[in-house]
DNA sequence: TTGACATGCAAGTAAATACCTGCATATAAT
DNA sequence: ATTATATGCAGGTATTTACTTGCATGTCAA
């Protein structure tokens, strides 16, 4: 997985509310997906296909329709690879910086 | 906390290795930050800026030397308030997904 | 107090990004 | 068959981003 494509695509607030929109309703079609979004049909395309190359939306076509499906993939391996870390030694990093901001003479801990 | 600065400094590549170093010893000068770089120090300045914004990386003054050091807040709430709503639903989408993808007429669960 | 060092500030450039408009194609409905 | 609908594809533009070079400022050390 290409961890970077995921960030890089998570950048965007109009492709974050896309992901959104499919996670109250899952396999919405492009126009329908286009309905919330103010901006035009091909602008919303082009989110859509980075969300897809990131594979954060997978596609499958009905017809002349294309249904879009969401994969919360990603958004998992991103916290298990990467904000996990940092997370678990966050309250000894906050205490330390802490420290260091009141000068280190007055340690109360 | 403006959620779209955090997503958008995690999107940089060379930010979140900052991020890394940092994690790994925390409290870096920028001359020790850029070491790691391979940019100018006025990029990586410009860098540890929006890391700065982003409410990612506090600055403490110490004589003429700018010291860094990392906080994981953002990160946490990025996932309590972002990610982790997609995660609890994740196995429920893929299967859903699976399903459709498989025609709905073989559902073996 | 002079010189070295750590950093800031500003303006410019190249590439990437987020859009748009216009036209093409395929599927469905009449 | 014809028309309407859902979408694709291509090219152009304006903004943002990542990075540079050059010079200024403040702090430490001899």
């Amino acid at each position: 997985m290409d961890i970077d494509k995921v960030f890089k695509a998570l950048a965007d607030p109009g492709r974050r509310r896309l992901l959104d929109q499919l996670h109250g309703e899952n396999g919405q079609t492009l126009g329908a997906l286009c309905e919330h979004m103010d901006m035009t049909r091909q602008a919303v395309t082009q989110h859509l296909q980075l969300l897809e190359d990131a594979n954060l939306v997978a596609v499958v076509w009905q017809g002349r329709e294309k249904l879009h499906y969401l994969n919360a993939v990603p958004l998992h391996e991103i916290y298990e690879r990467w904000i996990g870390k940092f997370e678990r030694s966050r309250l000894g990093a906050l205490r330390n910086l802490k420290k260091k901001l009141e000068g280190n003479d007055n340690d109360k801990t």
